[in-house]
RNA sequence: GCUGACGUAGCUCAGUCGGUAGAGCACAUCCUUGGUAAGGAUGAGGUCACCGGUUCAAUCCCGGUCGUCAGCUCCA
């Protein structure tokens, strides 16, 4: 037999002789493809387009469009980072540089500090090899000769992963371009040449392994695309993301700061911050009243007792601020307000006719945090979370589950955000509370899911130790991801604490317990909230709703009027009085992100209006103070 | 916590190869009363993060502390 036949994703077939390559078969159903195709996938595995195939096989030839093709496009170009930097610095010793989610990384060890500068040294030097059109060669060693060779090459890095490796499992393979060879698992672009467009983005420290007792390496991120445009874009959107930034807006429209001589990670609102914030509260308050929930307020602080019960000095010691005393007692500042539930519950005894409670606090809890991972609001310190626990009967647990997902797409679409994502964490390695009562309750995770009629990954072995969780993402603006809401199952606290309800039965039964957070904590989600709106909040969440504007000195009594009107409609209103002209104040309040401007002169005066400014629009002509009234009260209403 | 960089006026940043500092914006006062993105003049503002050391002299050099940033690790 000297013809194989090849299947292609969309079914169809065709004949090729034995030995032939992706690469040829590109090349035999269209030159575009041929110049396109990355990798290819034979029989579901991604191989070197080079790869001969001596057998019936099914074939996709994948191009950057392709997740696949995407990374393997950034693996190469990390290789070809590697071969730039060790013509520049032939001392250089290399660690892991594998392709991430958006482009690439390596991790290098050199004898000088790099800068920004150099960085763009490598770059260049890197576009100049892959001019070269150097072919990626793969070669199949032996543990022994791959040891030699790395041995040869003075790369501990190297032969340490090596000596970790089965060579029994799988061919140690390396992969050489020109005079550049790097132990890799592959596959890799057919040649250099494809890769066009390269900028290194960052360098930072890392740690040989990630552990921080070993050798500490340079770790330089970098992306690359086969096109001009792409790259613009991607450069495009690291500005307009930088631009974003919820530190640099908190700062700009003065809504919160960190105070550095009271404390890092602790986050004062300051009233325009904190508008924004009460009206975020309000609404949650309300919209769980609504969806029956009863809402808590607990302490601050609970003695050593408390935490010894639920497990959190001995799980969470290393998040947890020491012990403060009051009357000879130790006192903890709390990480968690599920405790302080629970006694709520045990405060008498439940029937199973009081289930399920549902009871929710915006509590704020303090944890410690390193402080190398404290950032603005998103990772802090001190934070309020938007907290709930469910206690249930077992066999209502479903519903529950149910109620709690739509009430959080309920939550997210009132923020605007509709692009929700979901994913199952099961039963880790370590874990407390029978296998049977994980599988029931995961089961159950899963089927709530399922009848909702969303799609979820699972997250094999990535639940909490006391229980499998629904962990939920949303997608900002710029379609970055961001995990805000978690629900979770708990095994352990109903035991540790023996929580009980008589059932129908007259029996003590256990109630099942879920904790729940819908948009995480009030800091970190108004963090993403800021990015997400670019500072330009929507009328019902602005701190400042409406700045009225008199053109002169003149119609101060006019807007005077104008705003005590709004401000009697619960409308935040400010009054631009001071001496400056309209151009002028136009121009501050629009780079303060404020919703409506209204301008306010002789005309308006005489015909009792007001013209009206949107930000970003511009005019938009003039109302009747009623119409602005019921158009502006119209879009709070309705979350504009 | 670890590695590296950084910390100068309310903000954004310049500067001093060691002789105690400057711009723009913001702020105040005055002139101007102006119709949809910056009118003009004048002025006030800084223990150059903090604590030590070296030096005749430190904002600058050295050490420590605190904080910020990029990562590592971890997470709401």
């Amino acid at each position: 037999m000297n013809s194989i036949k090849i299947t292609f994703p969309d079914g169809s077939a065709k004949e090729f002789s034995k030995g032939v390559t992706p690469a040829e078969i590109a090349e035999s159903i269209s030159r575009g493809l041929a110049e396109n195709a990355i990798v290819a996938k034979i029989n579901n595995q991604l191989k070197d387009l080079t790869t001969p195939i001596n057998e019936d096989s099914k074939l996709q030839i994948i191009t950057f469009n392709d997740p696949e093709g995407k990374e393997t496009y950034w693996h190469s170009t990390s290789h070809l980072m590697a071969h730039a930097i060790q013509s520049l610095y032939p001392e250089a010793k290399f660690g892991v540089g594998p392709a991430i989610e958006t482009g690439f990384y390596y991790d290098i060890d050199i004898n000088s500090q790099l800068t920004e500068t150099d960085l763009e040294k490598i770059e260049k030097k890197m576009i100049e090899l892959a001019q070269a059109d150097n072919k990626f060669q793969r070669k199949e060693l032996s543990k022994e000769e791959a040891v030699s060779f790395f041995k040869q090459k003075n790369d501990k890095y190297k032969l340490e992963i090596i000596s970790g490796l089965n060579e029994d499992e799988e061919k140690i393979s390396i992969y050489g371009e020109s005079d550049f060879t790097d132990l890799c698992i592959g596959p890799h672009l057919p040649s250099t040449k494809l890769i066009k467009f390269v900028k290194l983005l960052s360098v930072s420290g890392s740690y040989w392994r990630g552990d921080e007792k070993r050798d500490r390496m340079q770790r330089i991120y970098g992306i690359s695309f086969p096109k001009k445009k792409m790259l613009e874009d991607h450069l495009t959107f690291l500005e307009e993301a930088k631009k974003r930034d919820h530190r640099k807006l908190g700062k700009q429209l003065d809504l919160f700061s960190v105070q550095d001589e009271a404390g890092a990670g602790l986050i004062y609102w300051h009233p325009k911050g904190a508008k924004v914030r009460y009206t975020i509260e309000e609404f949650w308050k309300k919209a769980h009243l609504k969806n029956g929930y009863e809402l808590l307020y607990s302490p601050h602080i609970g003695k050593s007792w408390l935490w010894e019960t639920s497990g959190h000095l001995v799980n969470y010691n290393e998040n947890m601020y020491a012990s403060m005393k009051i009357d000879d007692q130790d006192y903890y500042i709390k990480p968690m307000n599920c405790p302080f539930h629970i006694l709520i519950y045990k405060s008498k005894l439940r029937s199973y006719r009081d289930l399920p409670l549902r009871w929710a606090e915006l509590g704020t809890v303090y944890r410690y945090e390193k402080s190398g991972v404290l950032h603005g609001l998103l990772r802090v310190r001190g934070f309020t979370q938007d907290d709930a626990h469910i206690f249930c009967a077992q066999e209502t647990i479903e519903d529950e589950i149910i109620e709690v997902i739509r009430f959080c797409q309920f939550m997210w679409k009132s923020f605007g955000f509709n692009d929700l994502k979901f994913y199952i964490s099961t039963r880790p390695e370590k874990a407390v509370g029978e296998e049977v009562l994980w599988n029931k309750a995961t089961q159950s995770l899963k089927s709530a899911l399922i009848k909702e009629n969303i799609e979820y990954e699972l997250d094999e072995g990535g639940g909490a130790f006391y229980g499998p969780k629904i962990d939920i993402k949303i997608k900002d603006a710029l379609n970055r991801e961001w995990q805000m809401s978690t629900i979770q199952f708990d095994f352990n606290l109903p035991e540790r604490f023996d929580m009980k309800y008589i059932g129908e039965d007259g029996k003590e039964h256990r109630p099942f317990m879920v904790h729940r957070a819908l948009l995480g904590s009030i800091e970190r989600f108004m963090g993403v909230l800021i990015e997400h709106f670019a500072g330009a909040f929507p009328v019902w969440l602005a701190p400042v709703q409406v700045a009225v504007i008199p053109v002169s000195q003149n119609f101060m009594d006019y807007a005077e009027k104008v705003k005590k009107i709004l401000s009697e409609k619960e409308i935040t209103v400010e009054l631009d009085k001071r001496n400056e002209k309209i151009g002028y104040k136009i121009r501050d309040w629009e780079t303060n992100k404020v919703p409506y401007m209204l301008i306010i002169g002789e005309k308006e005066k005489d015909a009792q209006t007001v013209s009206v400014r949107k930000h970003k629009e511009g005019d938009i002509g003039s109302l009747s103070i009623d119409e602005f009234v019921t158009k502006i009260s119209n879009e709070i209403i309705n979350k504009k």
